[in-house]
Formats: C-alpha cells, structure tokens, sequence
DNA sequence: GCCCGGCTTCCGTCCAGTGGAATCCTGATG
DNA sequence: CATCAGGATTCCACTGGACGGAAGCCGGGC
C-alpha cells in the first residue's frame, strides 16, 4: 500500500477485513494490542484503522476499554438473511411450542455447518449450538442430515480427512458412517446421541428443495430424555417438509442458504 | 489518499464503509452501480473494493448478481449482542409462549429505537417491527415507554424536532405527549393504539436497571383485539422486572444495551 | 519511586490506490 | 439482424494517503 508497508501487496482493505475477522466466538472482545497481534497487522496501524472503525460503530469499547463488535456491523447483518430463514422461522417457532424443545436450523457451509436460527426457551438445556455459530458435520444431528444428502465426492473427501471427536461416543470411523449416513438417507432423518456434547442427543431433518438439501432442522435434548426422541422425528419431518414446500412454492429467488461449497 | 483522488482526505477505510453503509432495510441489495453512486465512491474505484469485500464474503451476490451482505458479516454481527440480549430472549420467548403475541426488545439509538430482539409466531400480524429495524420513538410502545425514562433535557429536545406521524391516530402534539409520558411514567407502562400503523397496537414496558431504562420490552397485536391488551399488562410488567432483576444481579458486566446518544 | 505493558503520537518515505476513459458485455428495441 | 443503452470490467500513469518504527505517554502494580 502507500507508503513503506513491510508486506507489499497487502491492501488496506484487506487489514480492516482482518482486524475484523480477528473476532470470533472464543474471542468477542480484544485489547488493541490482542487485536493488532491477531490480524497480523502492526501496532500502530491497527491503531489508526480501529479508530476509523470505531467511530463509525463497526467496532465498539466495552465499559473496560476492550473492543468487541460493534451495533452497526450487527445491524448490518441483519440484513443477510435470505428467504430460508424468514420462511423457515415461523416453523421452527411452532415446532417449539408444541414440543418445548431446542430447535435450531443449519445450512452447510464449507465442511462444517452453520446455525443460522434458533428457538429456545428458559428450559436450560445445554448449549450445543449458537445462532451464527459452527460446529463439525460428523457429531451433528444437523450435520449428519446435510452431509448424508451431499453427493458421494463430498463426503468421500469429508470422510477422508481426520474427523474430530468430541466425546466418546463420537463415530468417527468412515465405514461406520458411511452407513449410518446411509440410513440417514434411507429414513429421512439422522438421530445422535451425545456424540457432540455428553448429556445432549439429537434428531434432525434435512429440507429439501428440487432434490437438494438446502439446510436442516433439528431438534436437541437432554438425554436423560433420549427415549423421548422418537415422538418428535414425527413433528420434526412434517415442519421440515412445510419449510421445503413453501420455499419451493413461490418464485425461486435469492437466498443465501447454500453459500459455495468453499472447495473438498 | 494514494494517487489522484478527487477528494482528497477521503481514507479508503472510509470507502469501504460506505460502501457497507449503502446497505440498508430499503436496500438490501444493489447493482455494484447503485452501491457506487449511493456510496459516493467512483464506479471503478466500488468495483475494485467490492471485489475484495466479496472474496471475503463481506459482501455477496444474489442470484441475479445484485450485492447483498453476505454471510460472514452476519457471522461477526452475531458476536456484538450483549448480556442483555443473552438474558432477555428466553424471557421474551415465555411471554410469547404464555400470551401467544409478538413481542419485542427495543434499546434507544439516537433518537429512535432499534429493535434488538423479537419473538413471534406464524399468526401473521402485521409486521411492526423487524430486528434491527429501527422506528421513532413517539409512536412506538417501546419509544414511548424509554422516552418517559429520559431525563427532561433529552424529551425537550425531542419534541422540539418536526414529529412524524405515520397515521392520523400518532400524537405530535408535544404538550400532549408529555403529558402521555408523565402518565407512561406514572403507570409504569405504555400503550398505543395505532399510533405507528394502522391496524395494530402495543403495550411496552422499560427495563429498569439501577434506575436507568435500558430497553423496552413490548408486545404487539393486532387492534381488532385491542381489548385484549389490558390484560397483558400484567405479565408486561412482570417479565420486564425479572429481566431488570436478572441484568442488575450478577457482575455489572458489559453490554451495548445503551449506545451512546449521539448527541443533542 | 520504578518498572512494565499497552496505548498514542510523530513523521519521512514511497507504492498502493486512484478514477477517467476505453472496452466489453448483455439484453432490449426497432 | 443491427443498433442501442446501461452496467460491468479493464487499463494505466500519476501522486498524496498510508505506512510503521521509534519515541513518548499513561496507569497501575510492586
């Protein structure tokens, strides 16, 4: 950029996107200097482009001085949100009412999923998910139902990566999931239990639109309850099949439910 | 900035933000010459930049190739809400459950309110409010209910301005609208019947922390059944003061409940 | 009082950024 | 099929905004 950048060919904008990007769920809020280290752009730099950013609330201080995302960049995302999430929400909330459970939709978005919508109430259940948080596939009810929808290249090379595992009761062996994923096909719907967080199993829904999973419904438990899970794969697939239909229905206009599969 | 700008003194981070301001409810997407011209920035110099902003997914395509904000942004928009947020949503979510009705979190910004949160159902009622939408604050329920928390300097210089009056029914009259919120005040609640859009009205209630309003909690209906609102006063007032006694209990952490005021 | 870590300010250098103009699309119109 | 219009893309020579190391500042812990 002008002047004696030390990395020639970096832009501007690039470092503003990664004093941004610097932020993730694990980091909400940063010192200056966390924030200048963790975008890989010098001090004082950082300095000058936080301020700008500041000012215009894209990022804000915390009553102790760190930075944390600020109200205009939420505002702004706001406004992403395709016609998936506005179809599908009104659904997710009734299949909450009647069922008093977590319900939460997912797209896929590189090799993981995206929640992208939640319901939940004052029921505390341990927190699986975040809205706008990811999470692997594998572990997944949300994910296990996306993946087992993605055509064979994808999930060859999903399988063929080392799959994390975070609890014991995590299937991790491809073979075994490639079958489980093959029943997941088979009946629709995908159930785990307690293979992404001990105390807490699933049941999920993909919703299909033209033959292609666009995103998953799913619905989560304590497990101390898991024999409950079988009355609501019944609700879980008549509200996904409405969410489907309704967005196949009307014009077939823009979403961002299936964001390019960012390689394999 | 670097090179022959027209208008100097114009940073490229400026750019990039006005670029990502030009976003907005009406304008969720944008060819790159709408942007351009709504942002201020030079055709070549939006194409440029956007370029970027797309490849980091700031920015997005629709199908027709129209920019929307994309999915990363959303992502990062997912880490600004604060505690109060965190804390309020499953109590808006029994209020819904209990009442069966919208209901909605708004903090001032400014001289509006924007709408942090909402919970609603698929019975459609018109939509009043849309999270992080923003409306006036006088003929709003929850506008109603912070202003009559404001100190008196901050309502003078309100109702001094030019008042909108989105249907016959709003009150612009400042004489009359303070004595509204000296009742507002007095009663703990407000109501409005009409007042923002034909068809539906409102009960709202502040949230009291230490004193200070630091949002508003208010429930919406349709005005065909506006009798109907008394009654939903009561657990109004209830779940605001549970949310209330939640924020105020533990440490007196931080949150963007009260953005600055941007001036007056 | 001293030290340490983080924040803020300074300033001379220099290349990234600039944007007008030319070109290339794409789709509508005659 | 030719023409046209509006938007998107590409080009490129000039230049002032951006850069960042270093020095100074501030607060709070010892």
């Amino acid at each position: 950029m002008a002047g004696g950048s030390r990395e020639p060919g970096r832009t501007v904008t690039s470092k503003v996107l990664a004093l941004l990007g610097a932020f993730d769920a694990a980091h909400p809020q940063l010192t200056l200097t966390e924030l200048a280290s963790r975008a890989g752009v010098p001090l004082s730099t950082a300095h000058r482009l936080v301020a700008e950013l500041e000012e215009w609330q894209a990022l804000a201080r915390d009553p102790d001085g760190r930075l944390r995302v600020g109200l205009r960049l939420w505002e702004l995302g706001q406004l992403a949100p395709g016609r998936l999430v506005a179809l599908a929400h009104p659904w997710l909330q009734e299949l909450f009412g009647t069922t008093g459970e977590n319900v939460h939709l997912a797209v896929r978005d590189g090799m993981e999923v995206l929640y992208v919508d939640k319901v939940y109430g004052r029921r505390a259940v341990p927190i699986v998910s975040r809205t706008g948080g990811r999470l692997p596939m594998h572990p997944t009810g949300v994910g296990r139902a996306l993946l087992a929808h993605e055509p064979d290249w994808f999930v060859t090379s999903y399988l063929a990566r080392t799959l994390e595992r975070p609890t014991p009761h995590t299937i991790t062996e491809p073979g075994r999931l490639a079958r489980e994923l093959a029943a997941v096909r088979a009946q629709g719907y995908a159930l785990t239990y307690e293979e992404m967080t001990l105390g807490s199993c699933s049941a999920a829904a993909p919703i299909v639109v033209d033959g292609r999973a666009m995103a998953a419904l799913g619905i989560v438990l304590s497990s101390r309850r898991a024999r409950e899970l079988p009355r609501l794969v019944e609700p879980l697939l008549h509200v996904a099949g409405r969410i489907g239909r309704a967005f196949a229905d009307p014009p077939a206009a823009g979403t961002w439910a299936g964001p390019a599969s960012r390689n394999p």
